[in-house]
DNA sequence: GACCCTTATACGGATTAGCGTATAAGTTGA
DNA sequence: TCAACTTATACGCTAATCCGTATAAGGGTC
């Protein structure tokens, strides 16, 4: 899997709906474990913007992901392996 | 400069407030950009958890940086640090 | 001390997330 | 085809964001 580059809250649901998924967790049962409710899950995945920053790192806590911050990479992320 | 990892809206607020400063940015002029309040970007710099996501994402976007989402890694010393 | 720049906090008001609950719409499998 | 599961959407409600404006609290220099 490429790596999972998110530039607005559109594809950072993106990246949410499929790291679920992968995990094999429905959005109710997703929302059970961070004490939220399934429509909430439908919002963050579907990248409305205005969702509470808690909602989103809740969820990346459930599904064991965690956020790296970077400078943005102007080339693709396939032509970058490793610098060093 | 090693990975700026954030696994809570603490280390995001961090994270975000070490980019801003390496800008040469003030919290108002940032405001400004993102066409926000300097109280916001406080509040967000603070790791305030309530805060909009868009709040976040217009920061990142205006600092010129993304997020990368990935698998937990193991304990870095950015967790530790910030650990009480 | 006094001054300036930056950051943190406050108040009233408008908008809205997330709540509980419920249901419509979409998807999947037998 | 159709039932079962999953996801999207709705309403009334409470609480909190973010707004504009303003001010208090730090931090540095003279």
């Amino acid at each position: 899997m490429s790596d999972q580059i998110a530039r607005n809250e559109k594809q950072l649901g993106a990246i949410l709906r499929r790291a679920r998924k992968q995990a094999g967790l429905t959005q109710g049962a997703l929302a059970d474990h961070i004490h939220l409710r399934q429509a909430t899950v439908s919002r963050l995945e579907a990248g409305e913007p205005a969702l509470q920053l808690r909602t989103l790192m809740a969820a990346l806590s459930a599904l064991d992901l965690e956020l790296v911050v970077r400078p943005r990479s102007k080339a693709s992320a396939a032509d970058i392996e490793e610098m060093f």
